[in-house]
DNA sequence: AACTTATTATGAACATTGTTTTTTATTTTG
DNA sequence: CAAAATAAAAAACAATGTTCATAATAAGTT
C-alpha cells in the first residue's frame, strides 16, 4: 500500500532527522535503530534507506544538523560580527568554551554521535559536514584575530585548533566521567585552558608581558 | 562436542583479548563481532559470553588492556621515577603528548574503542579501568610537581587534566581527520598546547616572568 | 473516461548480530 | 564402573541493516 506524496522526500528527510534527535534524548546511540526511527515517523525502514541511502548516512545527516544547532547556540548571545558585549575577545572565547560543554552535556547522545561517527569507508567527510566544523573553528579564529592582530593566518589557524581541541577533549572526557573530578570544576578547567594558553601565547609573542 | 580444559578460562580470556586487538588492526569496531572473535580463537560465541558475561564486557576488558599498553609505551623511554634524561619536565610532557598521538595513530581502532566505550548502563567504570586512566594522569602530574613545586595538589590535578584533555582532544580530532590540516602539523599543535599552557601557568604563578 | 505506463512506498526475505537455552561430550565423583 | 557434575557447543531466538519483488497510487495517452 503506497499512498503517495503524503509527504515529500524533503519532508521525510527532515522528519527522520528530528525523530533521531528526539529519540536520542531517551535512548543512547547503540540502542537506536533504523527501524525505531522508521516507526517513529510512521514509515517503513526501506523508505528511509531509499531516501538516505543507509542507516549510517541518516546518522551523518543528523550529525550535520546537530553541528548546526551547536553553532547557532554558540552565536546566540553575541552575534558573529554584531556589537561587542562588555566581554572582550578572551572572555568571549571562554564563554564559548562553557557553552560548548553545556551543549554537549545537555545533548550527550547527539554530541557523541557527531564525534564518534566517521565517514563511510576511508572517504572524507562530506563538504557540508566539513563546513559545519569549520564554522566552529572560525568562531574562535575570529576572536583570535582581535587578540593577535599581527599574527599570520597560519598562526591563527593553529591557535584556534589548539584552543578548540582542548575544549573538545575536556568536554569529551567529562561527559563520559573520565576526568575523575566533580562536574562542577569542569568550567574551571575550561577557563584555565583558555586563559592559560592565551596568556602563554601572548607572552610568547611579546604583546602582553608583565 | 565439548573437549574440556584444553585451555583454562584465564587462557581463553587472554586469547580473546589478543584476538580483538589483532582483528582491530584490519577491521574497524563496527565491523567486528563477537562471532568473529570466537572463530578467531576457535571457540563458540556462547563460550565467550560465559567467560566475559557479554560482548560489551569483552570489549571493556580489551579497553583496559589497551590503556595498559599505552601506559607502558609512554613510560618506556623514561621510567616513571628513573634517572632523568637530558629532557626537563616540560620536555617530558611534550614528548608524552607526541607519544600519545603516535600510539593513537598506530592503533586507531583500539584507541577509539577505549574512549567510545562507556560502562554498561549508567554505572561507573570498573575500578581497574579508572586506575588505568588515573595512571596516565599521574604521569603528567608527577612532572608538574617538579615544575610547580609549591602548587597545591588540587592545582596539580587541575593542570594535569587540562593538559591531558587538550592532548586527547587534539588527538581525537586528528585521527578522525576533523582538524582540516595536514597530519604533519599535529605535533606542532601538541607542542603549542603544552608549551603555551605551561608558559601561561608559570607566568600566572609568578615563577618565571620575563 | 478508460487504459497504459511510471513511480513510490511497502512487505517479505536474507544474512548477520548478541544472547539464551537446550544438547552433547567430557570429567569428576561415589 | 556407574552416576553426577560440568564445560563447551549447537540450536533457537529476537533484533538488526539491507535488498528485492510487489502492490498501490499517480501521471500520461488516446
Amino acid at each position: 500500500m503506497a499512498r503517495r506524496k503524503e509527504h515529500t522526500h524533503a519532508e521525510i528527510h527532515g522528519m527522520a532527522i528530528i525523530a533521531v534527535i528526539h529519540l536520542l534524548q531517551t535512548v543512547n546511540l547503540e540502542n537506536l535503530s533504523l527501524r525505531k526511527v522508521a516507526t517513529e515517523i510512521g514509515y517503513a525502514p526501506s523508505t528511509l534507506i531509499n531516501i538516505f541511502g543507509g542507516y549510517q548516512q541518516l546518522l551523518l545527516a543528523v550529525s550535520e544538523q546537530v553541528l548546526t544547532d551547536l553553532y547557532q547556540q554558540l552565536v546566540a548571545d553575541y552575534g558573529e560580527g554584531a556589537a561587542m558585549q562588555p566581554l572582550n575577545a578572551q572572555g568571549i572565547i571562554e564563554k564559548m568554551a562553557h557553552d560548548y560543554y553545556q551543549f554537549a552535556n545537555e545533548n550527550r547522545a547527539c554530541f557523541k554521535l557527531v564525534f564518534e561517527l566517521s565517514a563511510p569507508q576511508g572517504q572524507a567527510l562530506s563538504l557540508s559536514h566539513q563546513q559545519a566544523i569549520d564554522r566552529l573553528f572560525n568562531l574562535i579564529a575570529n576572536q583570535l584575530t582581535q587578540l593577535f592582530d599581527d599574527a599570520s593566518n597560519a598562526d591563527i589557524g593553529l591557535m584556534s585548533r589548539v584552543l578548540w581541541g582542548g575544549i573538545h577533549g575536556l568536554t569529551c572526557l567529562a561527559i563520559d566521567g573520565k576526568l575523575f573530578t566533580e562536574q562542577a570544576v569542569l568550567p574551571t578547567m575550561l577557563s584555565s585552558h583558555v586563559n592559560g594558553y592565551l596568556l602563554g601565547m601572548a607572552q610568547q609573542k611579546g604583546q602582553t608581558c608583565c
